[in-house]
DNA sequence: TGCAGTGTTGCTTC
DNA sequence: CGAAGCAACACTGC
């Protein structure tokens, strides 16, 4: 589930691996005609109009805004790509599979000779970027929730997806007193949904929400309008942490995340709350069990005795 | 076997 | 206006 540590740890890759490549073709089994999502390569006539703006440009560089992917390039167009739920980028030598791969051809739709490639998700190939000498930039999307559409450079304030945005959870120029402002436009919401909030914060999602209450030792459904100053830099404080901690283990793979060489992520295994359910509480000193409950429609996992 | 659960976002409904 | 529900999709686990 890519939040901002592996939507940044897939930009990190993005710009080690396709800066100055130019494209040479695009394949996607996405597109059909009439698709309701218009402006997006799902819909026919906007892949069709997407292929003849991008096939011959060159990448310049990999931004994140958010969660949302930016790949800017050199002709005045910026590539946006949301990998939503089950979303990944990989980078290789890919190519169309065939029947001498020995495998059906519906369950593989493009092959990697490269073992750190060759991921049962493969099968969910939906979008290639092949480049001029040979490599691809594949979109493996299983659930087919994740969303690449096109935007004018200079223009990327008026996309849809960017403009509400606020500001980004790991920006460095962001002190506690501005994100309790933020937050207190939702002063009576449970904490935890408000930390989802993308126009108030953006790139929380619900694995790092859980953990950051867990850090600051606040329970999921106080409200903003109930927080001492003490707690919303406690807030603050793991907001970063537990996000840095998510980037240095590579970001999280308890779905299907990989990131741009098609390693897993580890954070998984650094859980104190996500997925923890029954399980003790790691907190030192702490006697408490992790329980799971349902907040504004998301799973919220915590420690009901040190969360408070 | 069937159905709830899994995350993200945007749209619809009340 | 805001909150709640649902759709987009596929697979896992009970």
């Amino acid at each position: 589930m890519p939040e901002l540590p592996e939507v940044q740890t897939t930009v990190n890759g993005l710009n080690e691996t396709v800066i100055n490549k130019k494209i040479q073709s695009l394949w996607s089994d996405l597109p059909t005609k009439n698709h309701s999502r218009k402006n997006e390569i799902k819909d026919f006539s906007f892949w069709n109009s997407f292929k003849k703006k991008v096939v011959g440009a060159t990448i310049t560089l990999a931004q994140r805004r958010g969660k949302n992917i930016l790949i800017e390039l050199h002709n005045g167009f910026t590539i946006l790509i949301h990998m939503k739920m089950t979303g990944h980028l990989m980078f290789g030598n890919y190519r169309r599979a065939t029947k001498d791969d020995g495998r059906p051809k519906h369950s593989w739709t493009w092959w990697s000779e490269a073992p750190e490639l060759q991921d049962p998700f493969n099968r969910f190939i939906h979008f290639v970027v092949t480049f001029t000498d040979e490599t691809s930039l594949v979109f493996c999307d299983a659930r087919k929730f994740g969303s690449i559409s096109l935007v004018e450079s200079n223009k990327t304030y008026l996309a849809k997806s960017l403009k509400s945005l606020g500001p980004d959870a790991l920006e460095d120029e962001l002190p506690w007193k501005e994100i309790k402002t933020r937050l207190m436009k939702q002063k009576s919401k449970a904490i935890k949904s408000v930390l989802l909030d993308q126009t108030l914060i953006a790139g929380i999602g619900n694995i790092y929400s859980d953990e950051i209450l867990w850090l600051s030792n606040i329970h999921p459904l106080r409200t903003p309008s109930e927080l001492s100053d003490i707690e919303w830099k406690s807030l603050t404080n793991s907001t970063k942490i537990a996000l840095h901690k998510g980037l240095a283990f590579g970001g999280d793979s308890t779905s299907d995340y990989r990131n741009i060489y098609g390693k897993h992520g580890e954070f998984h295994h650094a859980h104190n709350a996500y997925q923890l359910t029954g399980k003790k509480c790691n907190k030192k000193n702490c006697k408490g069990t992790i329980q799971r409950r349902v907040v504004g429609g998301r799973s919220a996992h915590f420690c009901g005795i040190h969360q408070k």
